[in-house]
DNA sequence: TAGATTGTTAATCGATTAACAATC
DNA sequence: TAGATTGTTAATCGATTAACAATC
């Protein structure tokens, strides 16, 4: 796995969100939109949406804001969303089912072509306008695709048996919905995401809510 | 929504991965696991796994470890993990079917006992044991059943529609995957989940691999 | 012009990491 | 006992926030 020191990781996470307002603003017609109306609608400081945002490289117009359209393309560029990448799902479950059909990832250049499953039932038809195919077919059909990119949603006890025959067909980034911790070699990319973590959060916040009641 | 300087967030979200690494040792037949074992697995540093455990009020034994029974429940009783709660889903969709499948929730104490959707093809029939019903009944089922929690998974432009709708039914805490940022009573605990947030954290890693390749 | 907003530089805050004595 | 590990206290690091001059 990549041994990242991504910095600015809490400025990155928070760069869709902006995304999604620049975007919005665009649909309005508005030619600028300032930080502190970003802020608020996101309960955010406007200090910390100006130093977000100085990582994208945009500038802005003091009394006016950031020129919409550019901002928008400059945390497009940042996030390389302005490029079209294309992936593959493993696991045609109901979660990936819904990673496939969610429009905003196709809305940031993220194009799932094709899906592998073991289950035959599962396979054969198309899901979301992409094949599913047998598991057994992976290696072959990532190699004669080029893909680099794997969404993991397979059961916890197939995960890493499943990374490693990504790896091994050449894919060099797993975004991995399992909570399972992959071993893979230092060059692939590995994105974990624990559902389990935010439900902690979500435990914790109702917690002091009571406590703050009681 | 609860303003929450929810102090440890970092630490509460590392958790989850704690509680599966103790469950596993329990499987194991393990009496003790210590930090560094713990931190091992996780590619973590000893001292911060120390850390992380020391909020939830566990201590161990110098040479051997934490207890594994004891760190489960300590882990448990700090999340509240070891009390049983209640929720809906809003938007029986793939994303909601799959929350409701994911095994894990029931684990950490969470149970689906009712699901909501707008579409009738979808309500009537049981989903994962729990019935689904019309959105039109989310008022009365939910008073009626006295729910705290939802989780929302419905499309983007039905969400804040969706929120009001729950708080007005009683409900005080939302697990919200859609990407709206919902306008909320301050009493209300609201968990945000953002898909794209993630995709953004692959991106750029992606990027910086790229770099560090070039 | 007046004043809202940017962007820079400095201060604060919180999380991570280091050092090390205590201990089993 | 010897040595691995805990848990505490201090140091470092990075992110957030504050202050304010520049500017349109």
């Amino acid at each position: 796995m990549v041994k990242m020191k991504v910095s600015y990781a809490p400025s990155v996470r928070r760069l869709p969100s902006y995304l999604l307002i620049a975007k919005q603003a665009r649909e309005t017609g508005d030619e600028y939109i300032s930080g502190t109306i970003i802020a608020q609608e996101l309960n955010l400081e406007p200090i910390q949406v100006r130093k977000d945002l100085a990582i994208t490289g945009i500038s802005g117009k003091p009394k006016r804001g950031y020129p919409v359209e550019p901002l928008i393309h400059a945390i497009e560029a940042y996030l390389n969303w302005d490029k079209r990448v294309d992936a593959i799902v493993v696991g045609t479950g109901n979660l990936g089912s819904a990673l496939m059909g969610f429009p905003g990832f196709r809305q940031h250049g993220l194009h799932f072509i094709a899906a592998f499953d073991v289950d035959p039932a599962k396979t054969g038809a198309d899901k979301f306008d992409a094949p599913v195919y047998p598991m057994s077919e992976l290696d072959d059909r990532v190699r004669e695709m080029g893909i680099l990119v794997a969404v993991l949603t397979v059961p916890f006890a197939n995960a890493q048996e499943s990374a490693d025959r990504l790896v091994a067909a050449g894919i060099k980034a797993i975004w991995n919905f399992t909570n399972a911790k992959l071993k893979t070699p230092d060059d692939i990319v590995v994105q974990n995401e624990d559902l389990s973590s935010g439900y902690a959060m979500l435990s914790m916040k109702c917690r002091i809510r009571r406590e703050r009641l009681a």
